[in-house]
DNA sequence: TGCCAGGCTTCAC
DNA sequence: GTGAAGCATGGC
């Protein structure tokens, strides 16, 4: 167990973003953390302090950047126009969001699975998949199973993978297994490609397109400028910003600038806005 | 019970 | 190249 002082940083917001499906809150206040192999519990205390279940080479090593504490998101706000009052509103609402670096094929699956799929259901399908073809683990007195890997879905069928409620995607979720596992698509070498020619590679799979091709690239290959665009952006897009995103003024930054939009976009807080007719712009 | 969900492929045209 | 249809299943 390590305490940290963190800034800017909240597990909840994350937890509930969208861009990660294990991670869930626990009974007290604490979240758990299924990545890379590891098991981690995390808890805010207060005062930007916050507990970890690490050891201190864990926290140097694994989840300082999965988190992305190395960044500075500060230098946001200085690029907002003052008078986009829906993005400033959504980045005061989504205050300590971060865009998790996760491992780029649990990505690449979990956002195959999650097209057409409601989150509360994404995460039901992912941890079903971790359950039946992942590796049963032990934390201290926890039992957890790891993300399986490509090569052992590649082993399996459509119907050997029919008990995850994939549905129609278990076609993609096994072609991109293959994909990975013949080393069609090495994940290392996209990290170093450009945006362009990593998100050319990733569509050439069978059932990725351009969506969840961007947040492959975002929340998996540390593509910072990647911007997906899924019903939520595009629907604030229309309303908030006449059919055009002023995406220019973020250039570099269109990832995090997107999960403030796709997090405001789905909250309470805005849906009350717009059903009282009250529109930022 | 019916509707909708962090879209994609296929097929007309 | 563009637009519409069809898709499996869970969660609310």
């Amino acid at each position: 167990m390590i305490i940290r002082e963190i800034q800017n940083f909240s597990l909840s917001r994350i937890a509930d973003s969208g861009q990660c499906f294990r991670m869930n809150r626990l009974d007290g206040g604490t979240y758990r953390i299924i990545a890379f192999e590891k098991y981690l519990e995390a808890k805010e205390l207060g005062d930007s302090r916050f507990s970890f279940s690490c050891t201190e080479d864990d926290f140097q090593n694994i989840w300082t950047e999965y988190f992305d504490l190395s960044a500075d998101y500060r230098i946001l706000h200085t690029l907002v126009p003052p008078d986009d009052h829906f993005l400033l509103a959504a980045m005061a609402y989504g205050h300590g969001m971060r865009i998790l670096n996760q491992d780029p094929w649990e990505v690449m699956v979990s956002f195959i699975i999650s097209q057409r799929k409601s989150i509360p259901a994404i995460k039901t399908a992912v941890e079903t998949l971790c359950t039946n073809f992942g590796t049963q683990m032990t934390f201290k007195d926890k039992t957890y199973f790891t993300f399986p890997s490509a090569g052992y879905i590649a082993g399996l069928s459509c119907s050997d993978i029919g008990c995850c409620s994939l549905g129609y995607r278990d076609k993609y979720v096994t072609a991109a297994a293959q994909n990975v596992a013949r080393g069609d698509i090495i994940f290392k070498d996209l990290m170093e490609a450009d945006e362009v020619a990593a998100k050319a590679a990733l569509k050439t799979i069978y059932g990725i397109g351009e969506k969840v091709a961007n947040c492959i690239l975002l929340f998996g290959l540390h593509k910072a400028n990647a911007f997906p665009e899924d019903t939520w952006i595009k629907r604030i897009i229309d309303t908030e910003y006449a059919g055009e995103f002023p995406k220019s003024l973020y250039e570099g930054h269109l990832g995090i600038i997107q999960q403030y939009i796709f997090y405001y976009a789905r909250s309470r807080e805005y849906q009350d806005i717009v059903a009282a007719g009250r529109l930022h712009t």
